[in-house]
DNA sequence: CTGAATCTGCGAATCATTCGCAAGTGGTCT
DNA sequence: AGACCACTTGCGAATGATTCGCAGATTCAG
């Protein structure tokens, strides 16, 4: 009895490498497969980077994590506890910006409403020029 | 001296495959690079998938056509001159919808003001489930 | 018509991600 | 503790999308 861990609790294995994986992401946040394997890698040196793909995989169909996209790139994983945000990609320097969910709320109702739209704003990126940028581009 | 054809005007070479390509991106609205490839193809049997790729990203860098990113797969390509609009992705089915820009301006406005990111709405999907896939999880 | 710079075709290289498979391990049932 | 079997892992190969290197072809200015 006593509680069950928390991946035994959702009906998967315990293994030291998917728990690391899991630990990694809440560490790092925001990261790629790679950066998360890399990540292991400095206490558990053999894990293969298709065992990481495969726990967040895993890791995401129970729950714990999520991915989205941001940049032309790979996917950035982070853990579902975190709070949910907008990210602010700048298509000019390529740096990712924050800002609170509930700037999107009317925009995610409108969608609601009039399509039938459930939006999940943190998935994808919103893709710009932030505000460095565009100054620049005033020169 | 006559008026000069669109792509010298900018600078750029005129080759049968590169009129063809923005004749196909024109033409085929939201396509990948394969997908115009294969249009291309049609009247110019021969044309190579990478001059397809660097005469999309050419005309990019001179404005006649931009990309966009939808599901995870690769981008998407369209005329600049047509009419943006946001592209509703669903993660359940993967339909991809349209919505007209304004359902995000005052979206935009807000991360213009207070973030002072110029937002670029249509070049990132915005994800979520469409109603039809909302639907069938209530059953 | 000629030359130089720009393009194109082609195959190889890269990058990110997924697969197949055989060997290893975790959890359960005795 | 011992045995079993399904789930995992490591590894290398397979994929799919995109990029690169290069030699030969083409465009366009003079």
């Amino acid at each position: 009895m006593a509680q069950p861990h928390e991946l035994r609790e959702r009906g998967l294995r315990l293994t030291p490498q998917r728990e690391l994986v899991l630990a990694a992401v809440r560490e790092l946040d925001h990261a790629t497969p790679e950066e998360i394997a890399e990540k292991v890698r400095q206490t558990h040196p053999g894990i293969n980077l298709s065992t990481a793909y495969r726990n967040l995989e895993t890791l995401e169909n129970v729950g714990l994590v999520q991915h989205s996209h941001l940049g032309h790139g790979g996917a950035s994983y982070h853990a579902s506890e975190e709070v949910a945000h907008l990210h602010l990609v700048c298509g000019t320097c390529g740096s990712v910006g924050d800002a609170p969910i509930e700037v999107a709320s009317s925009f995610v109702n409108e969608l609601s409403e009039d399509y039938g739209f459930r939006t999940d704003v943190s998935h994808f990126a919103v893709y710009g020029t932030c505000s460095t940028c565009s100054q620049k581009e005033l020169e």
